[in-house]
DNA sequence: CTCTTTGTTGCGACTATTTGCAATAACGAG
DNA sequence: CTCGTTATTGCAAATAGTCGCAACAAAGAG
């Protein structure tokens, strides 16, 4: 059993119908690249089958991101998707000359409890961006 | 010498041209109400003058957040902006119902730290938002 | 297999934001 | 104050993403 069906499986136990079109941008999703913008997944989906309109991709990825199966990550201007539990890495973006830094999530690990610990919530980690400027263009 | 002059002043120093556009755009985000969307401000331009148009707006907001002045938060939908500094706090964005919780900026000191010295990374993290399940929707 | 229910899709319209470009105006030099 | 340089603006067109709605199809019942 292959992931695309352990998603679908999740899916189905939680009420939503399984169609051909949720399952090629799932697919597409767990492709290898990650970073997907949703164009990405589009242009995908299409090299199977023109039979799928870009709205429904959009609603797909929100769908699957509500329902913690993807990520959502803004990189300033760029919007990308990657599955969920994918090797957990952060973006550190320069607000100033746009360089992306990857940096290791487990910075992130006392923040999490905290959050869980003083407000219950359960924050989606491992795949975010945080804005700031890089050493380069520190002035 | 009030907050709008001080800010102007950083510009002129940093070779920006000051213009009544951004002067108007300054007040209305030093304007007493912070979360103001690019809508909002342009409205308030508004009743000062209707010769401002809404691609200036975005500019002009674009250029204060990238010179550090204006932050911009995306509340999952809503893209707000605020003076930086402005009552540090963080939005715990629940992915599922929406419901944003404002939470003490203070828990991220440890992880400011971090950036700073693992990634020479100076993060804005006085206003941003995290996104997860808040306690009412964890199944 | 057939029918019914209702979630999902495609489509076209619409909103938010961005961009290219020519006209305008801020500001430093003289 | 006047002029020249060049950043900034307005405008209109382009782009990304969203939404309402009618047609369609997945899934469960019989
Ligand atoms: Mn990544
Ligand atoms: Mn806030
Ligand atoms: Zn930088
Ligand atoms: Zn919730």
């Amino acid at each position: 059993m292959n992931d695309t069906e352990n998603i679908l499986e999740t899916l189905r136990q939680r009420q939503f119908r399984i169609t051909p079109q949720r399952e090629m941008i799932i697919d597409a999703l767990l492709s290898g690249e990650h970073h997907l913008s949703a164009e990405d997944v589009y242009a995908q989906v299409q090299t199977r089958t023109s039979a799928v309109n870009i709205a429904t991709i959009y609603r797909t990825l929100d769908m699957l991101v509500e329902q913690g199966i993807a990520s959502r990550t803004d990189l300033g201007g760029q919007v990308i998707y990657a599955p969920v539990g994918h090797g957990p890495h952060i973006h550190l973006v320069c607000r100033h000359c746009s360089f992306v830094i990857d940096a290791d999530a487990t910075v992130l690990a006392a923040l999490d409890e905290q959050l869980q610990r003083d407000y219950g919530f359960a924050a989606d980690l491992g795949h975010i961006s945080l804005f700031g400027v890089c050493t380069g263009c520190k002035e």
